[in-house]
Order: structure tokens, then C-alpha cells, then sequence
DNA sequence: CAGTGGTCTAGACCACGCG
DNA sequence: GCGTGGTCTAGACCACTGT
């Protein structure tokens, strides 16, 4: 058995989970302070902070320096629908959500003159999308778009802009060809900042590239969500000039 | 400034990828002990641990128990495509992968249930893959087929089958649609140990559930890589006027 | 200011791998 | 047995948040 020697940061992680899940600590509500919780288990406070540090990277709780933990609010998973595709129900029903958007100009560098095949330096609509849940913040994106082709009206009055927000769309015509990259690593600091989670819980990033039917790309997406958080759902149909067998 | 107070465990852990990536550490060597390390830098060892932590949060190092730290094979991405697709060629180009695969039969349960659409209790034949590049793992699967849709020479001769192993992949027909689900979140204790990461490290979650043409589920597979070694890349191309051919 | 989390120390003991 | 990593302790000091 793995679990041989039980350690007391997973008791502790297993205690606390439960009277999270069973509801005996409400979503939004504040723990004891890590200095009561741990000499309430006995414990010393380095191993009380791993125990938290579990459900924190299980998305269950939030910590907040100066203030507290805190239960955050049911993990209600938001669904990511790839390929540019057909909304999934779940999606239609989203709750209402916030979303900030923030749109500059920049010059093409780095890894975006790759991503959107133009020279360095090429002007770039971008576009920094923050969104939220309630208080929390589970979604970011920075979007960006070769200049001449961004929607004039978004540069103006970015706020008046009602997207479905889950993709983060910015684009109004449908592309000809999307490749998402999916990835799980390590939030930047900015990342683990604005989305609240530690330096070890894992970010779902998406890299999103959008190709129009002449070849060009019109959009590279960076997003990146908590990945307790987030499914990203990605349906594929084939056309049915394949051999189908099945009767 | 975020950085306003580097934390030695950052600063260490900053030397420690710096001597890992220009090479300095080669792949495959082993790091000095821990007690070492932490001496040479000055720090305790739970700091000199959590700097270790930070590298193997982000797939640079594996951790083995009495015998030390090592410094994993280069970063090669694994490829993972969704979709059913077509190859990317970097797929084809990938380097020679062992896997193991084991094939039994069992009966739908829990999950299982409602992803295949059986009832509980049927017959299923499950494939349990693992995937190994040279000595460290790096992809786990468990594959789900209605049993009577199972290829009938792999119950009895799995190690002669040999797939796409990136894909994990069993069925020899095309489905009419795959829907793929990804989140990251950390590892079961059984999914650290095998694919030798920490508990706190994440894997990519892929839940893949294929249907034929006629409705019914012909798949399930729920896979888990390491989340920084792999990419998932799911395309999309949308055919609203040309009748696209791959190719 | 008091209370909280964030980082760190200098030890200790245990479990594992290998000769 | 010995060296290794895994867990833990009982403090300490700093940074942040609120009053």
C-alpha cells in the first residue's frame, strides 16, 4: 500500500476537505487562521501549510495573504469549448461571468511573430481579457490580431463588447482553420497572482492559433486558466468519405 | 515588482535550471544530495527542497527516493493529437516509445457507465497502457471498449499490437466523432508514482470518448501525461463552403 | 497597530535503495 | 550499514491587510 505512513499534512488535507465538501465550512467563508488550525491538530505550521497547499492546488480553498483561507465558492467547472465549433449546452447556460477587456497596440515580438507569421515589429491589436466569477477571477487571456484586421469598434469601446466569454472570441467571422495547443505547467507569478492560486498549482494554458481559408492567421489567443477549474472540451466529427464500418 | 523579495528557494532554483539547461548538468546525472546542495547554498533544507520542488513542478528533475535527484532527458514535448486526425508530422517523426499494455476484462462501473452509455455491469474490455520514453515514463492510459467490439487479437496478443502510441489509440476503425475533454489537476498517488512526479506536480487529463456513426459509444480512454511534457494540439478546420481534403 | 499569511532555520526521525 | 530523500518540529522574522 502507497499509503503506508500516513502523513499528517494529507490527514489534515483529508479532515479539512471533508468539512469542505460536506458543507461545514460554506464557500466564502475564512478558516481559522493557520496558527489556530495548526495547534488545533498539533501540528507545526509548516506542515499545516502543505496540508493547505493540497487543497489549494485542488482548487478548494484560496489563500490571501494578510487576510486569510478561504473556501472558495463551489467548483463549478467552466467548460472551454475548442475548434471554434457549436456551443455545448452546458456553455448556453453559463452563469453570468465579468470580463475586462483591455485592448492596446503592440508590435509583433517573440514568440508572436511565429504564432502569427509576421515579421517582428508588425503592428498587433492585443487584447488582455481578465474574467471573473463573482469575486474570484478564473480566466486570462491576451488575444492578439494582425492591426488591419481588428474590429475598429473594439479599439474604442472594448467594454461595450459582449463576447461568449468562456472563448474569450474576439474575431466575428469564423475562421477556416483553429489549432488549440493544450498544456499544463506552473502559473507565471502574474498568473498565480491574478488568478489566486499558489506557484504549484497547475495552469491549463490553451495556445490558440486561427487560420483563415487563404492561409493567413488571424488570431493568436494565450489563455490560461486555473486547471482545477476549467474542462476544455474539443470535439472532432469526420466527414464521412472515411470507411465507416460501423452499422 | 512581484520579484521585490526574490526568495533564496527562487534564486536557487534559478542557478539550478541555469545549470540544467546550458547543459552543465547533463540529462540523466544525478544532482548532489540534497544535505549538499543546501550547504553549498546556504540554506536549510526545507528550502533547498521546495527549490527542488520548483524545478520538479516544471518536469526539469525527478525525484527518487534513496537515491537522489536527477536531471530528466531533455524536454522533448510529446505530441499528443486530438481528433482522431491526421498525423502531424512531428507526431510521425517522434522518437521510439516502449509501451507496455495490458488487456483485461471488466464491468462497467461508476464513471465508466456513463461515459460508454451501458449499463453497469457490461462486459468491458479494458486496456491499461503505459508508455515509456527510454526509462521514464510518461504517459499512462486506461482504455474502455464494449467487449464485443474489442478487436479479438489483442485480448490475447496485446504486446503485438503496435499503435500510435502518443494517441494511445486501440480502435482500428475511425469513429463519426470524438469528443475530448483535457483538464489539469495534480496526480492520483497511483499516476505520481508511476509517472515519477510530484504529488504536486499536475498531469494533463484527457478523457476521450469516441461514437460511431449509429449513436453508440465505441470508447473511452482516460489518459494522463505530465503536464509539462506534452502538448495536446487539437485542429479544427471549419467547411462551410469547401470541401476541404486533408492534404 | 494587531492579525494574518510567506519565508526561513537548524535541527530531528523515518523509509527507501544499494552494496 | 550508510547515504539518500520524505516528513516533521518549534520556533523566528518579514510583508501584507485591516482598523
Amino acid at each position: 500500500m502507497i499509503r503506508s505512513v500516513p502523513s499528517r499534512q494529507h490527514d489534515i488535507a483529508d479532515d479539512l476537505r471533508q468539512q469542505i465538501t460536506t458543507g461545514r465550512i460554506s464557500p466564502g467563508e475564512r478558516l481559522p487562521s493557520e496558527a489556530d488550525l495548526a495547534s488545533r491538530h498539533k501540528v507545526s505550521t509548516v506542515t499545516l501549510r502543505r496540508a493547505l497547499a493540497v487543497l489549494q492546488s485542488e482548487g478548494l480553498i484560496e489563500k490571501v495573504q494578510g487576510r486569510g483561507n478561504f473556501v472558495r465558492h463551489p467548483v463549478r467547472k467552466i467548460v472551454y469549448v475548442g475548434g471554434w465549433g457549436t456551443l455545448d449546452p452546458r456553455t448556453a447556460a453559463e452563469p453570468a461571468l465579468r470580463v475586462t477587456v483591455r485592448s492596446t497596440t503592440v508590435q509583433a515580438h517573440g514568440q508572436l511573430t511565429t504564432l502569427l507569421k509576421v515579421p517582428a515589429g508588425s503592428p498587433l491589436a492585443e487584447f488582455s481579457c481578465t474574467s471573473f466569477e463573482g469575486e474570484s477571477p478564473h480566466g486570462l487571456a491576451r488575444i492578439y490580431i494582425p492591426r488591419d484586421l481588428a474590429p475598429a469598434g473594439l479599439l474604442d469601446n472594448a467594454s461595450a463588447y459582449r463576447a461568449p466569454i468562456t472563448r474569450f472570441a474576439v474575431l466575428t467571422v469564423s475562421p477556416a482553420a483553429v489549432r488549440e495547443t493544450v498544456c499544463a505547467r506552473p502559473p507565471t507569478p502574474e498568473e498565480a497572482s491574478t488568478l489566486r492560486i499558489a506557484s504549484a498549482a497547475p495552469v491549463l494554458a490553451i495556445t490558440r492559433v486561427a487560420t483563415a481559408a487563404t492561409g493567413r492567421v488571424v488570431e493568436a489567443a494565450l489563455l490560461a486558466f486555473p486547471g482545477n477549474r476549467i474542462d476544455a472540451v474539443f470535439t472532432t466529427h469526420h466527414m464521412l468519405d472515411e470507411r465507416q464500418t460501423q452499422g
